[in-house]
DNA sequence: CTTGCTAATTGAACGTTGTTTAATTATTAT
DNA sequence: ATAATAATTAAACAACGTTCAATTAGCAAG
Protein backbone atom coordinates (compact mmCIF):
# COMPACT_ATOMS: atom_id res chain seq x y z
CA UNK A 1 0.00 0.00 0.00
CA UNK A 2 1.73 3.01 -1.05
CA UNK A 3 1.79 5.42 2.12
CA UNK A 4 -0.72 8.28 2.51
CA UNK A 5 1.97 11.03 1.94
CA UNK A 6 3.79 9.50 -0.43
CA UNK A 7 2.78 12.08 -2.92
CA UNK A 8 0.04 15.08 -2.92
CA UNK A 9 -2.66 15.16 -4.96
CA UNK A 10 -1.59 17.48 -7.50
CA UNK A 11 1.54 14.91 -8.03
CA UNK A 12 -0.94 11.76 -8.27
CA UNK A 13 -2.32 13.53 -11.07
CA UNK A 14 0.50 14.32 -12.66
CA UNK A 15 1.93 11.19 -12.35
CA UNK A 16 -1.37 9.21 -13.61
CA UNK A 17 -1.26 11.96 -16.64
CA UNK A 18 2.29 11.48 -17.57
CA UNK A 19 1.57 7.67 -16.84
CA UNK A 20 -0.97 7.66 -19.44
CA UNK A 21 0.82 9.70 -22.36
CA UNK A 22 3.23 6.84 -21.71
CA UNK A 23 1.17 3.97 -22.04
CA UNK A 24 -0.60 5.62 -25.10
CA UNK A 25 2.98 6.16 -26.99
CA UNK A 26 3.12 2.78 -26.53
CA UNK A 27 0.06 0.93 -26.36
CA UNK A 28 -2.22 3.51 -28.48
CA UNK A 29 -5.35 5.16 -27.74
CA UNK A 30 -7.35 1.93 -26.97
CA UNK A 31 -4.54 0.77 -24.67
CA UNK A 32 -4.94 3.15 -22.19
CA UNK A 33 -7.20 1.90 -18.89
CA UNK A 34 -7.26 2.57 -15.43
CA UNK A 35 -5.76 -0.34 -14.09
CA UNK A 36 -2.52 0.11 -16.70
CA UNK A 37 -2.15 2.93 -14.95
CA UNK A 38 -2.48 2.69 -11.65
CA UNK A 39 0.35 0.15 -11.92
CA UNK A 40 2.31 2.30 -13.59
CA UNK A 41 2.35 4.54 -11.15
CA UNK A 42 2.10 2.37 -8.23
CA UNK A 43 -0.98 2.42 -7.07
CA UNK A 44 -4.56 0.72 -7.20
CA UNK A 45 -7.41 1.77 -10.20
CA UNK A 46 -9.66 2.70 -6.84
CA UNK A 47 -7.11 5.82 -6.06
CA UNK A 48 -7.49 7.75 -9.48
CA UNK A 49 -11.13 8.40 -8.83
CA UNK A 50 -9.88 10.96 -6.04
CA UNK A 51 -8.09 12.57 -8.26
CA UNK A 52 -11.01 12.17 -11.30
CA UNK A 53 -14.10 12.07 -11.34
CA UNK A 54 -14.19 9.00 -14.14
CA UNK A 55 -12.12 7.71 -16.81
CA UNK A 56 -13.19 10.44 -19.56
CA UNK A 57 -12.86 13.27 -17.09
CA UNK A 58 -9.12 11.85 -17.18
CA UNK A 59 -8.58 11.71 -20.71
CA UNK A 60 -10.60 15.71 -20.87
CA UNK A 61 -7.59 16.53 -19.27
CA UNK A 62 -5.32 14.29 -21.37
CA UNK A 63 -6.66 16.34 -23.92
CA UNK A 64 -6.05 19.69 -22.30
CA UNK A 65 -2.34 19.47 -22.51
CA UNK A 66 -2.12 17.96 -25.78
CA UNK A 67 -4.41 21.07 -27.29
CA UNK A 68 -2.05 23.54 -24.96
CA UNK A 69 1.18 21.97 -26.78
CA UNK A 70 -0.55 22.44 -30.20
CA UNK A 71 -1.63 25.90 -29.40
CA UNK A 72 1.86 26.69 -28.07
CA UNK A 73 3.41 25.10 -31.54
CA UNK A 74 0.69 26.96 -33.67
CA UNK A 75 1.51 30.25 -31.63
CA UNK A 76 5.12 30.45 -31.88
CA UNK A 77 7.10 31.89 -35.34
CA UNK A 78 4.75 34.53 -35.94
CA UNK A 79 7.20 36.58 -37.99
CA UNK A 80 5.78 35.76 -41.58
CA UNK A 81 2.75 37.92 -43.40
CA UNK A 82 -1.13 36.68 -42.72
CA UNK A 83 -0.64 34.65 -45.93
CA UNK A 84 2.16 32.94 -44.63
CA UNK A 85 1.25 32.67 -40.90
CA UNK A 86 -1.85 31.16 -42.25
CA UNK A 87 0.03 28.44 -43.89
CA UNK A 88 2.33 27.73 -40.94
CA UNK A 89 -0.80 27.29 -38.98
CA UNK A 90 -1.97 24.22 -41.16
CA UNK A 91 1.45 22.88 -41.68
CA UNK A 92 1.71 22.90 -37.67
CA UNK A 93 -1.80 21.55 -37.07
CA UNK A 94 -0.69 18.81 -40.12
CA UNK A 95 2.57 17.87 -37.81
CA UNK A 96 1.24 17.78 -34.92
CA UNK A 97 -1.20 15.42 -35.88
CA UNK A 98 1.60 13.13 -38.36
CA UNK A 99 3.92 13.22 -34.83
CA UNK A 100 1.26 12.18 -32.22
CA UNK A 101 -1.75 10.39 -34.03
CA UNK A 102 -2.59 8.94 -31.40
CA UNK A 103 -2.72 12.07 -28.82
CA UNK A 104 -4.83 13.96 -31.68
CA UNK A 105 -7.10 10.69 -31.98
CA UNK A 106 -7.77 11.44 -28.29
CA UNK A 107 -8.05 15.26 -28.81
CA UNK A 108 -10.29 15.48 -31.10
CA UNK A 109 -12.23 11.82 -31.74
CA UNK A 110 -13.02 10.52 -28.14
CA UNK A 111 -16.63 10.39 -27.51
CA UNK A 112 -16.84 11.02 -23.82
CA UNK A 113 -20.05 9.24 -22.06
CA UNK A 114 -21.14 12.58 -20.74
CA UNK A 115 -19.56 15.45 -23.55
CA UNK A 116 -21.09 18.42 -21.26
CA UNK A 117 -18.37 18.00 -18.77
CA UNK A 118 -15.93 19.66 -20.92
CA UNK A 119 -13.38 21.42 -19.08
CA UNK A 120 -13.42 25.17 -19.38
CA UNK A 121 -10.02 25.43 -19.88
CA UNK A 122 -10.33 23.03 -23.36
CA UNK A 123 -12.57 25.49 -24.90
CA UNK A 124 -10.69 28.30 -24.36
CA UNK A 125 -7.79 26.58 -25.72
CA UNK A 126 -9.72 25.76 -28.90
CA UNK A 127 -11.23 29.39 -29.22
CA UNK A 128 -7.98 30.89 -28.82
CA UNK A 129 -6.43 28.67 -31.70
CA UNK A 130 -9.37 29.71 -33.70
CA UNK A 131 -8.72 33.65 -32.92
CA UNK A 132 -4.84 32.76 -34.51
CA UNK A 133 -6.55 32.36 -37.78
CA UNK A 134 -9.51 34.83 -37.44
CA UNK A 135 -6.95 37.33 -36.89
CA UNK A 136 -4.69 36.20 -39.99
CA UNK A 137 -7.49 36.57 -41.88
CA UNK A 138 -8.57 40.06 -40.69
CA UNK A 139 -4.94 41.32 -41.92
CA UNK A 140 -5.56 39.91 -44.94
CA UNK A 141 -9.17 41.68 -45.49
CA UNK A 142 -9.24 44.56 -42.79
CA UNK A 143 -13.05 45.78 -44.05
CA UNK A 144 -14.87 42.14 -42.77
CA UNK A 145 -17.18 42.24 -40.94
CA UNK A 146 -16.57 40.08 -37.61
CA UNK A 147 -19.66 37.81 -38.75
CA UNK A 148 -18.03 37.03 -41.88
CA UNK A 149 -14.33 36.40 -40.16
CA UNK A 150 -16.19 33.88 -37.81
CA UNK A 151 -17.64 31.93 -40.87
CA UNK A 152 -14.97 32.05 -43.31
CA UNK A 153 -12.35 31.37 -39.93
CA UNK A 154 -14.83 28.57 -39.06
CA UNK A 155 -14.58 27.21 -43.11
CA UNK A 156 -11.11 27.50 -43.35
CA UNK A 157 -10.39 25.66 -40.31
CA UNK A 158 -12.40 22.82 -40.93
CA UNK A 159 -10.95 22.30 -44.32
CA UNK A 160 -7.86 21.81 -42.97
CA UNK A 161 -8.91 19.91 -39.79
CA UNK A 162 -10.66 17.69 -42.33
CA UNK A 163 -6.96 16.83 -44.18
CA UNK A 164 -5.91 16.02 -40.65
CA UNK A 165 -8.46 13.88 -40.06
CA UNK A 166 -8.03 11.96 -43.56
CA UNK A 167 -4.09 11.67 -43.51
CA UNK A 168 -4.84 9.72 -40.24
CA UNK A 169 -7.09 7.38 -41.14
CA UNK A 170 -4.70 6.67 -43.85
CA UNK A 171 -7.59 6.49 -46.51
CA UNK A 172 -6.25 9.83 -48.66
CA UNK A 173 -2.58 11.10 -49.53
CA UNK A 174 -1.57 7.43 -47.78
CA UNK A 175 -0.99 8.56 -44.75
CA UNK A 176 1.42 10.62 -45.80
CA UNK A 177 2.40 13.92 -44.40
CA UNK A 178 3.99 15.17 -47.40
CA UNK A 179 1.07 15.04 -49.44
CA UNK A 180 -1.00 15.75 -47.25
CA UNK A 181 0.63 18.75 -46.42
CA UNK A 182 0.47 19.71 -50.60
CA UNK A 183 -3.22 19.58 -49.78
CA UNK A 184 -3.19 21.75 -47.28
CA UNK A 185 -1.32 23.98 -49.76
CA UNK A 186 -3.92 23.59 -52.20
CA UNK A 187 -6.78 24.31 -50.04
CA UNK A 188 -5.15 27.74 -48.47
CA UNK A 189 -3.96 28.94 -51.62
CA UNK A 190 -7.59 28.38 -53.64
CA UNK A 191 -9.30 29.27 -50.58
CA UNK A 192 -7.15 32.63 -50.49
CA UNK A 193 -7.07 33.38 -53.24
CA UNK A 194 -10.88 33.28 -53.76
CA UNK A 195 -11.80 35.09 -50.94
CA UNK A 196 -9.30 37.80 -51.46
CA UNK A 197 -10.55 38.49 -54.83
CA UNK A 198 -13.75 39.25 -54.27
CA UNK A 199 -16.48 41.48 -52.06
CA UNK A 200 -17.96 39.98 -49.06
CA UNK A 201 -21.01 38.12 -50.40
CA UNK A 202 -19.42 34.82 -50.11
CA UNK A 203 -18.49 35.01 -46.77
CA UNK B 1 -32.66 -22.85 -29.71
CA UNK B 2 -33.53 -21.54 -33.29
CA UNK B 3 -33.61 -24.32 -35.98
CA UNK B 4 -30.94 -24.45 -38.30
CA UNK B 5 -33.30 -24.54 -41.19
CA UNK B 6 -34.83 -20.82 -40.00
CA UNK B 7 -33.01 -19.21 -41.90
CA UNK B 8 -29.86 -19.21 -44.00
CA UNK B 9 -26.78 -17.65 -44.26
CA UNK B 10 -27.75 -14.78 -46.44
CA UNK B 11 -30.80 -14.24 -43.64
CA UNK B 12 -29.01 -14.47 -40.33
CA UNK B 13 -26.37 -11.40 -42.26
CA UNK B 14 -29.02 -9.30 -43.07
CA UNK B 15 -30.71 -9.43 -39.95
CA UNK B 16 -28.00 -9.00 -37.77
CA UNK B 17 -27.46 -5.88 -40.06
CA UNK B 18 -30.81 -4.33 -39.46
CA UNK B 19 -31.07 -5.44 -35.97
CA UNK B 20 -27.39 -3.34 -35.49
CA UNK B 21 -29.36 -0.79 -37.55
CA UNK B 22 -32.16 -0.64 -35.47
CA UNK B 23 -30.00 -0.98 -32.15
CA UNK B 24 -27.83 2.28 -33.50
CA UNK B 25 -30.66 3.83 -33.79
CA UNK B 26 -32.06 3.47 -30.18
CA UNK B 27 -28.90 3.74 -28.14
CA UNK B 28 -26.63 4.78 -30.39
CA UNK B 29 -22.59 3.79 -31.39
CA UNK B 30 -21.50 2.89 -28.13
CA UNK B 31 -24.74 0.82 -27.26
CA UNK B 32 -23.87 -1.47 -29.95
CA UNK B 33 -22.93 -4.91 -28.91
CA UNK B 34 -22.97 -8.86 -30.12
CA UNK B 35 -25.37 -9.88 -27.55
CA UNK B 36 -27.80 -6.74 -28.34
CA UNK B 37 -27.49 -8.02 -32.26
CA UNK B 38 -27.86 -11.63 -31.26
CA UNK B 39 -30.81 -10.73 -28.56
CA UNK B 40 -32.69 -9.15 -31.18
CA UNK B 41 -32.50 -11.80 -33.94
CA UNK B 42 -33.54 -14.61 -31.67
CA UNK B 43 -29.54 -16.29 -31.53
CA UNK B 44 -26.98 -16.52 -29.17
CA UNK B 45 -23.92 -13.80 -29.93
CA UNK B 46 -21.62 -16.74 -30.36
CA UNK B 47 -23.71 -17.77 -33.55
CA UNK B 48 -22.66 -14.24 -35.22
CA UNK B 49 -19.16 -15.85 -35.89
CA UNK B 50 -20.69 -18.10 -38.22
CA UNK B 51 -21.52 -15.03 -40.41
CA UNK B 52 -19.52 -12.13 -39.22
CA UNK B 53 -15.54 -12.57 -38.94
CA UNK B 54 -15.74 -11.06 -35.32
CA UNK B 55 -17.29 -7.53 -34.75
CA UNK B 56 -15.37 -5.17 -36.46
CA UNK B 57 -16.35 -7.13 -39.36
CA UNK B 58 -20.15 -7.00 -38.50
CA UNK B 59 -19.21 -2.98 -38.67
CA UNK B 60 -17.10 -2.85 -41.86
CA UNK B 61 -20.43 -4.24 -43.17
CA UNK B 62 -22.27 -1.93 -41.71
CA UNK B 63 -20.07 1.07 -43.03
CA UNK B 64 -20.40 -0.72 -46.39
CA UNK B 65 -24.36 -0.30 -46.65
CA UNK B 66 -24.09 3.34 -44.88
CA UNK B 67 -21.71 4.33 -47.64
CA UNK B 68 -23.58 3.16 -50.67
CA UNK B 69 -26.49 4.49 -49.13
CA UNK B 70 -24.91 8.04 -49.25
CA UNK B 71 -23.48 7.06 -52.86
CA UNK B 72 -26.93 6.93 -54.00
CA UNK B 73 -28.27 9.97 -52.45
CA UNK B 74 -25.32 12.03 -53.88
CA UNK B 75 -25.09 10.22 -57.27
CA UNK B 76 -29.13 11.59 -57.80
CA UNK B 77 -30.18 14.81 -59.02
CA UNK B 78 -26.97 15.51 -61.39
CA UNK B 79 -29.07 18.06 -63.18
CA UNK B 80 -27.23 21.05 -62.40
CA UNK B 81 -23.77 22.08 -64.06
CA UNK B 82 -20.47 21.40 -62.33
CA UNK B 83 -20.33 23.96 -60.16
CA UNK B 84 -23.78 23.66 -58.53
CA UNK B 85 -23.39 19.98 -58.39
CA UNK B 86 -20.31 20.47 -56.05
CA UNK B 87 -22.36 22.22 -53.95
CA UNK B 88 -25.21 19.95 -53.99
CA UNK B 89 -22.80 16.99 -53.06
CA UNK B 90 -21.35 19.10 -50.14
CA UNK B 91 -24.81 19.48 -48.57
CA UNK B 92 -25.61 15.93 -49.05
CA UNK B 93 -22.83 15.00 -47.42
CA UNK B 94 -23.59 17.38 -44.75
CA UNK B 95 -27.69 16.31 -44.63
CA UNK B 96 -26.77 12.55 -44.11
CA UNK B 97 -23.85 13.29 -41.48
CA UNK B 98 -27.10 15.14 -39.93
CA UNK B 99 -29.28 12.71 -40.16
CA UNK B 100 -27.73 9.97 -39.26
CA UNK B 101 -25.07 10.98 -37.33
CA UNK B 102 -24.31 7.65 -35.09
CA UNK B 103 -23.95 5.95 -38.74
CA UNK B 104 -21.52 8.71 -40.18
CA UNK B 105 -19.97 8.77 -36.88
CA UNK B 106 -19.78 4.75 -37.17
CA UNK B 107 -18.78 4.86 -41.02
CA UNK B 108 -15.29 7.85 -40.57
CA UNK B 109 -14.32 7.72 -36.85
CA UNK B 110 -14.52 3.69 -36.22
CA UNK B 111 -11.54 2.22 -35.49
CA UNK B 112 -10.99 -1.62 -36.32
CA UNK B 113 -8.90 -3.11 -33.90
CA UNK B 114 -7.85 -4.79 -37.42
CA UNK B 115 -7.27 -2.18 -40.15
CA UNK B 116 -6.07 -4.05 -43.31
CA UNK B 117 -9.42 -5.89 -43.01
CA UNK B 118 -11.57 -3.34 -45.13
CA UNK B 119 -13.78 -4.81 -47.43
CA UNK B 120 -12.79 -4.06 -50.86
CA UNK B 121 -16.37 -2.96 -50.90
CA UNK B 122 -16.02 0.17 -49.14
CA UNK B 123 -12.72 0.88 -50.76
CA UNK B 124 -14.67 1.37 -54.29
CA UNK B 125 -17.60 3.10 -52.51
CA UNK B 126 -15.00 5.44 -51.43
CA UNK B 127 -12.86 5.83 -54.79
CA UNK B 128 -16.96 6.03 -56.43
CA UNK B 129 -17.94 9.24 -54.40
CA UNK B 130 -14.43 10.67 -54.82
CA UNK B 131 -14.74 10.27 -58.89
CA UNK B 132 -18.22 12.07 -58.76
CA UNK B 133 -15.96 15.18 -57.42
CA UNK B 134 -13.02 15.18 -59.72
CA UNK B 135 -15.35 14.69 -62.59
CA UNK B 136 -17.07 17.78 -61.76
CA UNK B 137 -14.08 19.25 -61.40
CA UNK B 138 -12.65 18.50 -64.69
CA UNK B 139 -15.53 20.14 -65.87
CA UNK B 140 -14.81 23.11 -64.11
CA UNK B 141 -11.16 23.18 -65.68
CA UNK B 142 -10.73 20.96 -68.47
CA UNK B 143 -7.37 21.33 -69.45
CA UNK B 144 -6.40 19.83 -65.68
CA UNK B 145 -4.05 17.29 -65.26
CA UNK B 146 -5.31 14.16 -64.08
CA UNK B 147 -2.66 14.23 -60.83
CA UNK B 148 -3.88 18.07 -60.23
CA UNK B 149 -7.98 16.87 -60.86
CA UNK B 150 -6.81 14.26 -57.68
CA UNK B 151 -5.00 16.50 -55.49
CA UNK B 152 -7.63 19.53 -56.05
CA UNK B 153 -10.58 16.59 -55.50
CA UNK B 154 -8.68 15.47 -51.87
CA UNK B 155 -7.81 18.61 -50.95
CA UNK B 156 -11.55 20.44 -51.68
CA UNK B 157 -13.30 17.06 -50.59
CA UNK B 158 -11.05 16.88 -47.10
CA UNK B 159 -12.73 20.29 -46.23
CA UNK B 160 -16.39 19.58 -46.63
CA UNK B 161 -15.27 16.42 -44.72
CA UNK B 162 -13.99 18.50 -41.34
CA UNK B 163 -17.01 20.68 -41.90
CA UNK B 164 -19.08 18.25 -41.31
CA UNK B 165 -16.92 16.19 -38.35
CA UNK B 166 -16.98 19.65 -36.63
CA UNK B 167 -20.67 20.06 -36.92
CA UNK B 168 -21.48 16.17 -35.11
CA UNK B 169 -18.41 17.13 -32.86
CA UNK B 170 -21.20 19.98 -31.83
CA UNK B 171 -18.34 22.25 -31.24
CA UNK B 172 -18.46 24.29 -34.49
CA UNK B 173 -22.06 25.98 -35.76
CA UNK B 174 -23.40 24.62 -32.91
CA UNK B 175 -23.99 21.43 -34.45
CA UNK B 176 -26.32 23.42 -36.56
CA UNK B 177 -27.10 22.34 -40.21
CA UNK B 178 -27.88 25.41 -41.21
CA UNK B 179 -24.75 27.37 -40.16
CA UNK B 180 -22.92 24.48 -41.02
CA UNK B 181 -24.21 24.52 -44.83
CA UNK B 182 -23.28 28.29 -45.11
CA UNK B 183 -19.72 26.71 -44.15
CA UNK B 184 -19.60 24.46 -47.03
CA UNK B 185 -21.31 27.14 -49.19
CA UNK B 186 -18.40 29.52 -47.91
CA UNK B 187 -15.36 26.60 -48.47
CA UNK B 188 -17.40 25.97 -51.83
CA UNK B 189 -17.16 29.42 -53.26
CA UNK B 190 -13.98 30.76 -52.23
CA UNK B 191 -12.27 27.60 -53.01
CA UNK B 192 -13.78 27.52 -56.91
CA UNK B 193 -13.33 30.74 -57.22
CA UNK B 194 -9.83 30.21 -56.30
CA UNK B 195 -9.57 27.48 -57.66
CA UNK B 196 -11.23 28.52 -61.71
CA UNK B 197 -8.96 31.75 -61.36
CA UNK B 198 -5.75 30.68 -61.45
CA UNK B 199 -3.45 28.61 -63.55
CA UNK B 200 -2.85 24.75 -62.50
CA UNK B 201 0.59 26.04 -60.38
CA UNK B 202 -1.32 25.86 -57.23
CA UNK B 203 -3.21 22.22 -57.41
C1' DC C 1 4.06 5.94 23.91
C1' DT C 2 -0.25 4.51 23.33
C1' DT C 3 -4.84 5.16 21.88
C1' DG C 4 -8.45 6.75 18.86
C1' DC C 5 -9.97 9.22 14.97
C1' DT C 6 -9.67 10.37 10.18
C1' DA C 7 -8.82 9.74 5.63
C1' DA C 8 -6.23 7.41 1.95
C1' DT C 9 -5.79 3.05 -0.22
C1' DT C 10 -6.93 -1.36 -1.59
C1' DG C 11 -8.92 -5.67 -3.21
C1' DA C 12 -12.83 -7.76 -4.31
C1' DA C 13 -17.09 -7.42 -6.51
C1' DC C 14 -20.49 -5.96 -10.26
C1' DG C 15 -22.00 -5.53 -14.74
C1' DT C 16 -20.29 -4.84 -19.01
C1' DT C 17 -17.59 -5.99 -23.32
C1' DG C 18 -15.68 -9.35 -27.52
C1' DT C 19 -14.36 -13.94 -28.23
C1' DT C 20 -13.59 -19.02 -27.82
C1' DT C 21 -14.95 -23.72 -27.14
C1' DA C 22 -16.98 -27.95 -25.32
C1' DA C 23 -21.38 -29.73 -25.13
C1' DT C 24 -25.87 -30.06 -26.99
C1' DT C 25 -29.22 -30.31 -30.38
C1' DA C 26 -31.26 -30.33 -34.91
C1' DT C 27 -30.76 -31.87 -39.61
C1' DT C 28 -29.22 -34.91 -43.22
C1' DA C 29 -27.53 -39.17 -45.16
C1' DT C 30 -27.15 -44.03 -44.92
C1' DA D 1 -33.78 -46.09 -37.25
C1' DT D 2 -29.27 -45.06 -36.83
C1' DA D 3 -25.04 -42.72 -37.62
C1' DA D 4 -22.70 -38.69 -39.20
C1' DT D 5 -22.67 -33.81 -39.62
C1' DA D 6 -23.21 -29.27 -38.85
C1' DA D 7 -25.50 -25.41 -36.37
C1' DT D 8 -26.41 -23.44 -31.98
C1' DT D 9 -25.81 -22.51 -27.34
C1' DA D 10 -24.25 -21.83 -22.65
C1' DA D 11 -20.47 -21.20 -20.08
C1' DA D 12 -16.01 -19.54 -19.51
C1' DC D 13 -12.19 -16.11 -20.15
C1' DA D 14 -9.84 -11.89 -19.93
C1' DA D 15 -10.37 -7.16 -19.81
C1' DC D 16 -12.96 -2.98 -19.14
C1' DG D 17 -14.90 1.21 -15.88
C1' DT D 18 -16.70 1.75 -11.52
C1' DT D 19 -18.11 1.19 -6.65
C1' DC D 20 -17.56 0.08 -1.83
C1' DA D 21 -16.60 -2.31 2.46
C1' DA D 22 -12.51 -3.38 4.71
C1' DT D 23 -7.93 -2.27 5.77
C1' DT D 24 -4.19 0.49 6.81
C1' DA D 25 -1.42 4.60 7.39
C1' DG D 26 -1.00 9.29 9.50
C1' DC D 27 -1.86 12.43 12.96
C1' DA D 28 -3.61 14.37 17.31
C1' DA D 29 -4.74 13.97 21.98
C1' DG D 30 -3.99 12.07 26.44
Amino acid sequence: MARRNDHSREQLKEMALLASESIISKDGVDGLSTRKVAHEIGYSAGTLYQVFNNFDDLVMQLNSRTLSRLQLQMSQQQRHDARNRLKHYGYCYLRFAHQQPELWHLLFEHRAANPEQRPEELLNNIDALFNLVKLALSELKPTCSEIDLTVTANSLWSGIHGIAVLMLKGKLFDGDLQSAEQAVNCLMNNFIQGWTSQGESHA
